[in-house]
DNA sequence: AATTAGCACTCCATACGCCGGAGTGCCACA
DNA sequence: TGTGGCACTCCGGCGTATGGAGTGCTAATT
């Protein structure tokens, strides 16, 4: 038998063997296998099969006399080579029309909502990223006196993102100015990065520092303090069903792994980590395992994609679940909720 | 021995059993109880005295052959009537500062941080309910154009909380006549509460049919849309650390308990509707076990307070953990956030 | 040379029985 | 009325037995 044979026949056992271990988390003996039905082959040959692909560091197994599991690597081979292409169900597909009562909603609603259905579908705890920092362009800010001494700014991204912080002011103006100071901002910047918006302001407060009009000079001295990035880190995600990947049976067992994992969830950083790092890449990202840098995530996969708005990369959208999982199924349907996403965000629709 | 001191007895054999069982979570038995110091009684004789107050629903065991354990009724006779008040530690007191960097601090903030400090002192999740509805007062909108079709309402509180929802709209109006419908509005409506203003305007919308200024019309219509309370109801609260409550040793065992508490700290609904509860008393609520309606939550017990800003009730601030707590250290620390938020929020300092 | 059958061996999971310990309830006695 | 004593219950930990699933290796078969 030619080398080339060999080699597709144990990556159909490979293939076979993630398969079921996916569908039933139990590890798969060689007998198993040869009752499969695309294997024509003996449990012996099987057995020596897997001892090679095991040595290849594709397959463990939890104890000396038990059945294969996949390795993380094993994963990948399965993920980047072997898996069959998953088609969606029309059901699967209309599932994720998004706001019929949409025509009014807000981005942070849509992409809720989208992060909530995915969730579902898939079993596994859904993750959006919403758009901040660089991604957020200006459209609108408006400033509202709450005290002689505290104003609060209210600035508005081409997103439709809403943000908000208040501002102490050693002078105290009056709603009035503010409104014009508002008017004014609004004309000059709009459609700008927030951080070009940012500079542009350095830049002119530095340039023209004297003889300048006084309220011009408070108008930059304010939004300067509007725009400048608060410093913890905005808590700039949603997560939904995460209770789906704690009821794993995958997690069941090990009371420890399921506390560790669940304080991940509640801190949320490495989360958004994450998904800033799916942000980086075009194409869907998949992390298996100890693929993502968290040891406390070594048993969890994240399928991930970017969503656009006219083109213009805004967040990312995924899922997190156990190692064991369908992933056909996920990057398909990751990537069918991220470009419904994108499309309801460009379309005219909005 | 007359039946006063009798009854003093109980009490004390009750206390005591309390205190130990909250201490070290074993229930507790009669051989235990005599060698506690307060208690100078033969086993022979506090296994009586036990008898009786498990006849009178105070206390349950396990099983046949074990010690006893407080039920939900020996909570609350405790709780009302048996326990000491506990003053907190300065450092406890200290710890509750808020915002030394807070002087431009956001209610949500502010908010955020008393409940996060609240659930480390007590360690269990510390839960907040944000100003919303009733609560609510007017102090400030403003309209975005998003597009020909969307504008984008952004409700300023009177206590800072800032609200957003866009709005479909018909005939397309200029940012320019938007602005003027704000500046109409604010001078109008400052300090009414939400539903005032909504109710004024339907008046006004009713009563002045016809004849009158177009922009007025459009105005009033426009910011009817903006008051109208979404349907779903806002996800109002903020929940800090849950993995506080999974963790204790009350709920390790019970891995089908743990499940359906997760999902129903995820949901969000039903500890909203706790807090609502509390919201309507003045005083501060225990509710213990299944005392609150909810049978998913019956092994736990909820401790909450109003606070206010400027004698206003805004929403209400609390933990819930497992019953098994120590009730003295989770109202004192309870009331001391409430205070300390009521405070800030009352002061000069805002 | 590749495949297969057979066999010894390993390890897990479950069940079973066997205590020891903690605690109760009740009775009789001080 | 309080206390000591005693029989009894139940939990939980521990060791042992046992069946089942699965492997690795060797020898036979194709």
């Amino acid at each position: 038998m030619d080398a080339l044979e060999l080699a597709r026949r144990n990556r159909e056992i490979l293939r076979a063997i993630i398969n079921i271990f996916v569908d039933t988390g139990e590890p798969v003996g060689s007998r198993t296998l040869s009752k499969h039905a695309d294997i024509a082959l003996s449990p012996a040959t099987i057995r020596n099969i897997m001892s090679d692909l095991a040595d290849a560091g594709f397959l463990t197994k939890p104890h000396v006399s038990s059945g294969r599991l996949p390795t993380d690597l094993g994963y990948r081979v399965f993920v980047d080579d072997l898996m069959d292409s998953h088609t969606l169900t029309s059901e699967e597909q209309e599932s994720m029309r998004l706001g019929a009562s949409a025509q009014a909603a807000q981005i942070e609603q849509v992409l809720a909502q989208a992060t909530r259905i995915l969730s579902e579908l898939t079993n596994t705890a859904g993750l959006v990223l919403l758009p901040a920092g660089e991604q957020l362009h200006f459209k609108h800010i408006n400033f509202v006196k709450m005290s002689e001494e505290k104003t609060l700014a209210v600035i508005v991204s081409m997103s439709g993102v809403v943000q908000n912080r208040v501002i102490p002011t050693e002078t105290p103006m009056s709603q009035d100015e503010l409104n014009r100071i508002s008017n004014m901002l609004n004309e000059e910047f709009s459609g700008l990065a927030l951080r070009e918006v940012r500079e542009k302001i350095v830049q002119k407060m530095a340039h023209a520092r004297e003889g300048l009009d006084t309220l011009y000079r408070q108008a930059l001295e304010l939004s300067k303090e509007a725009l400048t990035e608060s410093e913890e880190a905005q808590e700039s995600i949603f997560v939904e069903g995460a209770s789906r990947v704690f009821s794993q049976p995958d997690f069941a067992t090990n009371a420890e792994k399921l506390q560790s994992l669940y304080r991940t969830f509640e801190e949320r950083e490495k989360l958004v980590r994450l998904l800033d790092k799916c942000l980086g890449s075009e194409d869907i990202t998949i992390l298996i395992g100890s693929e993502n840098d968290f040891e406390e995530m070594k048993d969890c996969s994240v399928v991930a994609q970017r969503y656009y708005m006219d083109d213009r990369p805004l967040g990312s959208i995924g899922i997190i679940g156990p190692k064991r999982m369908r992933y056909d199924r996920a990057v398909s349907l990751v990537e069918w909720t991220a470009d419904s996403v994108s499309k309801f965000l460009s379309s005219g629709e909005r």
